[in-house]
DNA sequence: TTGAAAGCGCTAACAC
DNA sequence: GTGTTAGCGCTTTCAA
């Protein structure tokens, strides 16, 4: 028996006869032989290797790699997984994908300049996810984050809210679209000398400083939106911590709807849900059709988001947070949530999701 | 120039003059020229590669995966990746990487039955994350679960508490331990009667299916132990949601000390931490070990744990609990921890870490 | 210090 | 339906 039938029977191509596929798999199979993948990949022209880059500690991309794993499959794709940390960088972790000649590259939540990802584009299909890009470089599957900013200023002025301000998430291409997404929705309203924006970061730890600087300055905000969940998290922290209550002194609004945000009914925070399967899989199909048949003519798809109401946003009502006896913000943080929505909801909200019953 | 000196020159092996050294590295660099890591792994006796496989979805692998990969590239060694899902099982995220060859598999947080891990320690070194193992078929490095029940018990009963209830993480080996080392502590602290062992799980899903179990039937226990802290997040969250007040009502305790929960002083989940870095780096440096040297004759590493306070747990004052207007749950979450320690907070109670003042 | 040549385990083209 | 053969891009002797 030679090794091109095995290898025809390993592959389940054509050339072989019932008789002897079923012969080599059961001998393979005592033997424990097991076809090495890199003699594969270095024989096959394509590799049908999916290289794939995410933060190990972003949240949001953990939503998102059951869906890229299930697209790739469906497609005949494997997956080469690359993280990056704070340690090391996302370019060390595409770098180590390229040795590894991947058909493609998927690269979630990348903050890669555009310079470099032309570069990259020049050798192998690219889509990033997560993020829109100012040329043509490369593919991208993103949120609109405009429609998402304006859904998170929509529901806060339907609450009654008119000094907003922004938490935003540092210098970069992400950070500046949502600033734009805000100020636009702000000017809609009519809000446009209301618009304030406070330098944030994509990290708990950058919203604990966001919320450093909200307290030195308290203003007369009765609503915050922060660039994403992480950063929410931390300005809400620092916020509670110093006495500040959400909602009952401040609403707040995150940027993501991670699983832990949309599944952990405590924080309950109020966020701008990015559909994640969707992201992944039409990223992955996408990287797919480019490697197989070449660019298509379109270069950026646009997923709309929806606004998951929790309760870390309320009516705006400044008098009735003077009267600490009856004001909302007494009662537990959880508690206030289980007495179900106050008076004064009913702006401009859109159909939001609802989390699912636990009991049901 | 040969492609023996070309290859000389990228792995800065010996043998190549500094002169040819540098032109050879220049054309390279014009050319774009990367070696392909998958004719190099498949030339190598060695291929340095360890494969790790992970969950993607879970917040404690995203605090290991630093240290994996600080540590395999302080030895030498490159990462591949492969996670598992709700839809990729374990089993086939290492199938994945026994094709690649590794050098040797780390697996974190493995839920693979021990027969199995003895056959693939047969092929090669494999080093388990987080578990604990009946028998020395590969090697393991965790946490000692005794010793951190034991500290949660401990924490509890410092504050006061007696009736203390303990959350499982369904029918596992982590689980058993912990719910052994729970049960000893109970024991030792004479409370061997007010054993009280609720189905739970590993997920905030299953979390609030145990938080219905514990409102079915709500006893007179004061204090919960969760198996860690997804499944206490999802306790905690249909408690509140039902009106207990977290710590008022009720104490709660979580495991893990993910990122998340360290961070994050809105939750302030009382946790105990396991040292995810050092966890990490013993892991790879034990696979090392093992790859290069041979096996070492002691199999198993244990890391003590350590508490960490959060706000989740507080002196057991059933007496209190009935006056509204002044029970410390009917202050916000996180208003009740800005007030400090409240009495009654010294008991048994382990020097615990603190989280870092925003601030500073 | 450099080059020639063999071969890692596989796939693909071809002959039988 | 099956076996033979060439070669993917590299590392590794071994000679020059």
């Amino acid at each position: 028996v030679s090794t091109a039938l095995v290898s025809i029977v390993m592959r389940n191509a054509v050339g072989a006869s019932d008789q002897t596929r079923e012969r080599v798999k059961r001998i393979a199979d005592e033997l424990g032989y097991r076809p090495d993948a890199h003699a594969t990949l270095l024989r096959r022209r394509r590799s049908r290797l999916l290289g794939v880059t995410f933060s190990v500690q972003s949240a949001f991309h953990g939503d998102l790699l059951p869906g890229i794993y299930a697209a790739a499959e469906a497609t005949g794709y494997e997956v080469s997984l690359s993280g990056w940390t704070g340690e090391r960088s996302e370019e060390r972790a595409i770098e180590a994908l390229l040795t590894f000649r991947c058909d493609g590259l998927v690269l979630l939540g990348s903050e890669v300049e555009e310079a470099r990802l032309a570069g990259l584009a020049t050798q192998m299909p690219v889509v990033v996810v997560g993020r829109r890009l100012e040329g043509t470089v490369a593919d991208t599957v993103h949120t609109d984050d405009a429609l998402g900013m304006r859904l998170a200023v929509d529901h806060l002025v339907g609450l009654g809210h008119r000094r907003i301000t922004h938490v935003d998430g540092g210098p970069n291409v992400k950070s500046r679209d949502r600033v734009a997404g805000y100020t636009a929705a702000m000017a809609a309203h009519g809000l446009g000398d209301h618009v304030e924006i406070v330098p944030g970061g994509q990290t708990v730890e950058a919203g604990f400083e966001a919320g450093g600087r909200l307290l030195a300055d308290p203003g007369v905000r009765t609503a915050v939106i922060a660039f994403d969940d992480d950063c929410a998290w931390g300005v809400m922290s620092v916020l509670e911590t110093s006495g500040v209550t959400i909602p009952g002194d401040l609403s707040l609004v995150g940027y993501d709807g991670s699983r832990l945000s949309r599944l952990t009914p405590l924080p309950g925070l109020t966020t701008v849900r990015q559909d994640a399967d969707a992201l992944a899989t039409l990223a992955v199909r996408r990287a797919v059709a480019w490697i197989e048949g070449g660019r298509l003519p379109s270069h950026e798809i646009v997923l709309p988001p929806s606004l998951i109401e929790g309760r870390s946003t309320g009516p705006s009502q400044p008098t009735a947070a003077r009267r600490p006896a009856e004001r909302t913000a007494a009662r537990p943080f959880a508690a206030r949530a289980a007495a179900g929505p106050s008076a004064g909801h009913a702006g401009a909200r859109q159909p939001a999701e609802r989390e699912p019953d636990p009991h049901a």
